[in-house]
DNA sequence: GTAGTTTAGTGAACACTGTTCACTTTTCGA
DNA sequence: TCGAAAAGTGAACAGTGTTCACTAAACTAC
């Protein structure tokens, strides 16, 4: 295997890139209709006519193939937020945008954002190695979905918007809790969208922007102007 | 299969539910450690003396099996918010008691929780049979999980403490997004209980509190300002 | 151009998995 | 005591991810 220098300079180089991708749409094809369960190695194998074992000369194993079409989706997903985020509109407008965005794109790949967040991680008391590991996540891309959110409450907070007593990690893992939470239900609750009276057809669109009035009216400062029906139209 | 009369009048009957249990014991404890990967009919088979065979004597399927110790168990989260939320205590308190009961009991029991919303539900266009589904849904641990929330919102509102403007429905949703956030983001992103500067030993606690308080907030009955009013500088 | 060394690709096999089915053994009511 | 029903079993089926010895092709160095 030949490692040194750009891959797809010489001609095995941009072959062998060629395959792996072919590899990865394939399996991209698969996982985003039927998920881990309909993806087998032998499946891909044959839509691509290659031998089974052929696939173990461009990925370790199934679970970096999957690993990597996480990595990919949640790449995709944190591009669409950070774009919605940077906006040139009003804070509270964007802040809004950022979250739908973020539960309309979890929502759209279903198997894709259940599967990036399907390892159990094992609780060990040993938390003195925190901020090595905390370093570390932060260069994740669930790290950089956080970060996004901590800035998103800091900035509210300098512009008078959001209320200062707040720890804005705290709150941002209030926030992403809550985003998450909205996503994982649509998809895995059946009908989750219809749960309420004259559910109509943007049902889930309106329920995330309730969801996001709702939260942000906890995160405001205390002293607001006048009353207003928050709720989604 | 004898199935009229109760099981377990007669001595067979008594030694069936008595075999089932044990079934359903070993493969509780292999899933509590280890969930669905672990557990493996063989392997039950092995730890209750049985061969593999006889365990679909008394289940269908595996998923049968499983499906079994999600139910028990979302009872159980059941049995425990339902508890906390009619103690004779100030509403507040018990509603924040509610929340912190159900995340709690939810990351004690990581594989179960996870397995409960481990189904993905397809989505078909066809919203016109929803009422039908609905009155299904509310049967079910989800819909009792979610009628608990509807409830504390509607009393809540009674109370003058929530916003009456606000559809129940729609708010116990979002109460009930929130905590399945919580609860999974806790399970599955490793260290996400330290997360937030100077993090101590009941982070989790602490944080459910303030996820709490801030929900809470945003459901309280007061002034909010409008969205175009606040312009970002 | 030829020799030697990586690389690509393969088929058979291993150790699993959930599940079925013909089969024996036990239990129990008539 | 007899016959039916249930309990329990071992072998097999079809499937999985993965490995490994092997061939065939491609690249490097002389």
């Amino acid at each position: 295997m030949q490692t040194d220098i750009p891959v797809d300079k010489t001609p095995a180089g941009r072959r062998r890139k060629r395959v792996r991708e072919s590899i990865i749409a394939a399996a991209e094809k698969v996982f985003a209709r039927e998920g881990e369960d309909g993806l087998s190695i032998r499946r891909l194998a044959e839509e691509i006519d290659y031998s089974p074992s052929a696939i173990y000369k461009y990925f370790e194993s199934k679970e970096e193939l999957i690993d990597e079409l996480k990595e990919a989706f949640f790449e995709r997903l944190m591009d669409r937020v950070d774009t919605s985020s940077s906006a040139d509109r009003p804070f509270l407008d964007r802040a809004r945008d950022c979250l739908i965005t973020y539960v309309e794109t979890a929502t759209h790949r279903p198997y894709h954002y259940a599967a990036a967040f399907s390892s159990i991680q094992q609780k060990d008391e040993c938390a003195s190695l925190m901020p090595k590991d905390w370093e570390a996540f932060m260069t994740t891309n669930k790290g950089k979905a956080f970060s996004i959110l901590v800035d998103m409450v800091e900035e509210g907070q300098a512009l008078g918007v959001f209320d200062n007593a707040l720890e804005p990690a705290q709150a941002a893992k209030s926030l992403w809790a809550s985003l998450h939470g909205v996503a994982q239900l649509v998809i895995h609750v059946p009908h989750f969208e219809q749960l309420i009276p004259d559910a109509g057809k943007d049902s889930t669109t309106d329920f995330i922007t309730f969801h996001a009035n709702l939260l942000i009216r906890g995160l405001q400062a205390q002293p607001v102007a006048e009353a207003k029906d928050i709720q989604a139209g």
